[in-house]
DNA sequence: CTAGGAACTAGAGCGAGGTCTAGATCAAGT
DNA sequence: ACTTGATCTAGACCTCGCTCTAGTTCCTAG
């Protein structure tokens, strides 16, 4: 999962966000609240330097949250990972738990959406008729 | 789209709350918000009496939020209603917009089960390799 | 008649997930 | 040196979508 663009050198704070699609202030909630694995560097004056890594966890973060994870879950990740090996059936228990709930999700969505197509199909052919008769009142 | 149960009898807002999954509170709230499109029966002592068509749009409304749309909107759509006929054509737009959000939304959750399934596969090789050895460490 | 459960209202409260502010500092261009 | 813009921190604030509370009233069964 390296990013394409194979970089050596660290980012600012705002190229990440360019590259994440998160706001400058979504990334320091998410250090903060404790989402990253580890510590992101700093320079001599402060400022934040992401590695490509941290980038990729992002990344990862990003399609997790996209996907209906709450953060608290995502922060559980975080701290399975920081601990280091010995814990990767609880991490993958996590993410199986997950890609679960997407599955029901979009089934879900699938659903919705064909009621709402019928619904759509049902004014559509309504206006098509050209309201020839204003007889018929879809009220729902 | 009748409810397989053609119900004549009027039903309480718990009976209601029971065959559309939202609670009693909920239902109360909507209705507060204008998200219905008529006002709800009452009884001669203030209890309200929902009919099959009031269930109908509420089962329309759970789908329509299920798939993300924001009150905002429901109360909208339900404003054009109530508004009766001649505007069916701002009720489609309303539906279709929604319908292509819906899509996009499949879509995207897709892409995010297909990161998922690979990162979960990811661990689970490595747990099936019986971890022999400890070399590899999914850090990300 | 009485008890107990369901419903009533208006409004406060809550959890999630950020967003924004203030005031200060850092760093790069001219 | 000076201006400009990106970053820094901590914490206040915001939106959304309910949920819950308080205090009261309705209604049905015993």
């Amino acid at each position: 999962m390296a990013t394409t663009e194979t970089r050596a050198e660290p980012l600012s704070i705002g190229e990440v966000a360019e590259r994440t699609g998160l706001s400058v202030h979504a990334l320091r909630f998410y250090e903060r609240g404790g989402l990253l694995v580890g510590p992101v560097q700093r320079t001599a004056g402060g400022r934040r330097r992401y590695t490509a890594v941290d980038v990729d966890w992002l990344l990862i973060c990003v399609k997790l949250r996209e996907s209906g994870m709450p953060l608290a879950d995502l922060k559980r990740f975080a701290e399975l990972v920081r601990h280091g090996p010995g814990n990767e059936a609880e991490r993958l228990q996590l993410l199986d738990a997950h890609q679960q709930r997407v599955e029901a999700q979009i089934q879900a969505l699938e659903e919705c959406r064909s009621v709402i197509a019928w619904k759509v199909g049902v004014y559509a052919e309504y206006l098509a008729r050209g309201e020839a008769d204003g007889l018929w009142d879809p009220t729902v």
